[in-house]
DNA sequence: TCTGGCATCAACCGATCGGTCGATGCCAGG
DNA sequence: CCTGGCATCGACCGATCGGTTGATGCCAGA
């Protein structure tokens, strides 16, 4: 049920081919008329027409390559998903060591591709996207991957105790000490206690970056607000 | 460069089969034993063999079915990364609706496929692994878009100015308002103006808490420390 | 034109915070 | 056994913060 090789009877998926090299749209177009189950609706050469062309021709997946002249890749993506078009973006580049490679997926592609890839590889990710599937070169998982990742086990001496967790937790609520001690029912000497002691673990001397840090530590995770 | 068909001459890469079911391990064993280059140093049945004979065997992949009786699949591939083993672990399950597959992920997971998948899928998704490269099935890519996607194009009214949102970093520093002020070259009572105008405008009272929020959402990025 | 958001400034006051002295008891590791 | 981290408490004080009220000017959109 996931990336497979083509599958029989389908209506054809309708692309949309942004590429600034003319040379590229035609392999890709020929490629595609060629293939199985594919309809080409149109070409653009840079972001700006792909938007518009996006609006028109309503295809179920764009193929877009990044860094094009006159409105990168990026733009024309935030373009059309802001749009709200029902349109799949897969990002068919070149290189996957681009510096736009997550800002294009931020941006809000479903794909990322390398052109290197073989045609059968290209057929499957573009059903994959057009069924509302993500399909990620290994690069770009890679670096996905480490955004998420666990960001540290926490470098011994700078790990928090639970209690210092728990009042950094409510501090970051904007929970004044006289109701943190209330809520941990401890008293307000305690609170201030753990706050010094978290403030020098984390090499600051402010509940506001604390609570900064504790985020980039991922100590406060997106979880707890 | 990346995902391949079978590539001809190249030493074969070692596995470790962890399934708590024999016959899914025999089933693996016989794929890959009669496939090109890979040779299977041995199986697991829990996660806490896992970890043990992933030491031992010194595997390049260890292929890991999550949810095992007896040492989850998540805990298992904590325990590989955690002690530094220089196995890449594949996660080979049967769902990827699993609540679990972030948490794989997270825990160092280098790749994350199905079971349904094909064999030549399998094979090239080891060899990616091996290769340091990341594999992830299109369901699990999705999540991890979803979690990287910029969060919201921020609600009209409670957008931050300019100006706010730089206070509001420096806040996120620790700095006091009279350097706030020193900074951006205005007074310090126009600083808190700036801090209530954003408080009102986040729904808080307080320093730590706007910090909390802002990185709740967004407005306060990873990026900016 | 007028409204409204934005940025700028001032003065005041009570509340809260952060720092610094302490002190006690528990428990685990060397 | 003793050290050290953790959690708990008290008291004091200066610094900082948050809230309020009020004012000015700019600029863009209705």
């Amino acid at each position: 049920m996931t990336t497979e090789q083509p599958p029989p009877g389908h209506e054809p998926v309708s692309v949309l081919l942004v590429d600034d090299h003319p040379v590229v749209r035609d392999g890709l177009r020929a490629m595609f008329e060629r293939g199985p189950g594919f309809r080409v609706l149109g070409e653009a050469a840079d972001g700006v027409a792909a938007v518009r062309l996006a609006a028109e021709l309503r295809p179920e997946v764009v193929l877009m390559d990044l860094r094009m002249p006159g409105g990168g890749g990026v733009d024309a993506i935030a373009g059309i998903v802001g749009r709200g078009l029902p349109c799949k973006v897969l990002v068919l580049t070149t290189y996957d060591t681009d510096a736009d490679t997550l800002p294009a997926i931020e941006a809000g592609a479903s794909g990322y591709l390398l052109k290197d890839a073989p045609p059968s590889q290209l057929f499957a990710a573009v059903r994959d996207v057009a069924a509302g599937r993500t399909v990620l070169s290994p690069a770009v998982a890679s670096r996905l991957v480490d955004r998420v990742r666990a960001p540290r086990p926490e470098a011994g001496r700078n790990a928090l105790s639970a209690r210092e967790r728990e009042v950094l937790t409510l501090v970051a609520k904007g929970t004044p000490n006289r109701e943190i001690a209330r809520a941990l029912f401890i008293s307000e000497a305690t609170v201030k206690t753990h706050l010094t002691h978290l403030y020098a673990k984390l090499g600051v001397n402010d509940r506001a970056a604390a609570v900064a840090t504790a985020y980039g530590r991922g100590i406060l995770g997106p979880g707890e607000n």
